[in-house]
DNA sequence: AAATTACAGTTACGAATGTAACTATATCAA
DNA sequence: TTGATATAGTTACATTCGTAACTGTAATTT
């Protein structure tokens, strides 16, 4: 049987493959350090990046389903990283706010991903990893 | 709370989102069409690729677990898309062959998979698109 | 040859996921 | 105001997933 198709030189595969690559190389260190999953690495982030968030805020900027967020940050409410707060205008909304522990694990972790990051860039290339980073970006607009 | 680290800048981040956006766009067209799944795509269009493999082999070129593996090649022998023919030197092994239905499903999806690269490479452009998959594939040996 | 180790592939089980239904609240329209 | 519709977030349920244990066969060691 032949084609001119070849699974692997199909972009869908060749991008699922190193994103995973690069995930799981970073995903080791959030787990193994606290037992976390990417989903609420990612809610942790945002929530320490942005500040007091609702739910709906954090899956517009993490782009994760609500049910995934309504778990991420119910886990990380069990370990006292984040307060609730109801908003006072409207009560099915409340405002999420790592406490001192959440910003330290936070911090911690931005740390690492630094040092992650620049693992790649050394690996890539400086001009290499802009130009991929930029690639990247375009795909919102496919 | 302030940092250098942006988790939109952070290429885990990037190239995750941009890689399920392509992976959603291609995966639309064989669940509508053939109600598979991921694995099982994968595992169809690299017999179909490469003719008669064993479990193994398919693991190796796919980089599915086995698990995942089994279970797509099962699903796949239940819609009688492929045969399995225990091998004679060693009977731990199976030859998994796709059958003239299989084919046909994997020939119907190759030229739907050539059409989407067209797609992505109209919108990428020939260079970019072209210095994009050369960017991914270094990722192998990160 | 018997015992041990390695390997191909499957299965069991708990964890994670997605869809859809649900609760509670807010907004809009008549 | 009341009734209809929309939204924030959670929960239930079925599916999928990953790890580890398992089965059967082959290869290696003693």
């Amino acid at each position: 049987m032949k084609s001119e198709f070849d699974l692997h030189s199909f972009l869908p595969f060749l991008m699922h493959h190193a994103s995973e690559k690069l995930s799981l190389g970073f995903r080791d260190i959030y787990r193994d350090r606290y037992r976390m999953t990417r989903s609420e690495w990612r809610v942790l982030a945002t929530l320490g990046q942005y500040g007091a968030l609702t739910a709906t805020e954090i899956m517009t900027h993490t782009g994760l389903h609500k049910t995934k967020v309504s778990r991420a940050v119910f886990s990380i409410e069990k370990r006292r990283w984040l307060k609730r707060f109801q908003d006072e205008n409207d009560r099915r909304v409340h405002r999420l706010d790592l406490t001192a522990q959440g910003k330290s694990a936070f911090t911690s972790l931005c740390e690492a991903g630094v040092a992650y990051d620049r693992k790649v860039r050394d690996f890539l290339g400086e001009d290499e990893f802009k130009r991929l980073s930029d690639l990247l970006k375009r795909f919102n607009d496919l």
